[in-house]
DNA sequence: TCAATGTATCGACAGTTGTCGATGATTGCA
DNA sequence: TGCAATCATCGACAACTGTCGATACATTGA
């Protein structure tokens, strides 16, 4: 379940962004501050619909197989990807429809 | 001189990112990720002509002095707004190219 | 039931970051 | 020239974060 965070309604750089806004907001962004995040994004995105098992993804990283699992739940936590537990895998789904509300955020 | 950073042309989430594109664009997202700079941003990009002087900033924002400068310093440095000494105050203009590449960023 | 495998959690540590007070540099004004 | 105002820099501190090894949990297969 994906945490509460910045709506698609939400007025953003154009407009008035008020603290509680601006919180939220920061902490989506703040998600995608790191490198190690973006690139399990990346091979999640770019695996077959979108879809890649978590243990697919400690070596192209290059991370230990604790740090990826902590990326991994806070891309979760944030809603960028759904991770479902199929026998002893963990598959992880990319939410377009989440990078496009953080996208829209960002309109001047 | 904004520094350096993810290019137009750099393979996002729908591409292969690599290690080098990671962290060229996770530092970009770190300079959004806090409260304070998306708030600055927001009140830049609301005055008129997008320009709004750093003494009018440290009121809304609640934050002292040194620390609006640090913040403003960093989203200069990011090329997100440049900083233009006219007598004794800086005014702060946004850049919203800059923003747009950081949200084709987002692209999937 | 037991061993093996994939994952999550815990504890710890180093590095980074946001913040402020104090201070310095620069500009405009009387 | 002297003073006030605006901003940048410095030093310091607390809080957060990324990382890993060790370990616990869960699931499959024999």
């Amino acid at each position: 379940m994906p945490t509460k965070s910045p709506q698609s309604c939400c007025a953003l750089l154009a407009g008035a962004l008020d603290d509680h806004d601006a919180v939220e907001l920061a902490a989506a962004f703040k998600v995608l501050a790191d490198p190690v995040r973006l690139r399990l994004l990346s091979l999640i995105a770019a695996a077959p619909e979108g879809t890649a098992c978590s243990c697919d993804l400690e070596a192209p990283v290059g991370k230990s197989q604790p740090t990826v699992s902590h990326h991994l739940s806070l891309l979760a936590d944030a809603g960028l990807i759904t991770k479902q537990k199929v026998g002893r895998w963990v598959n992880c789904t990319i939410v377009p429809e989440r990078l496009a509300m953080l996208r829209d955020a960002l309109a001047v």
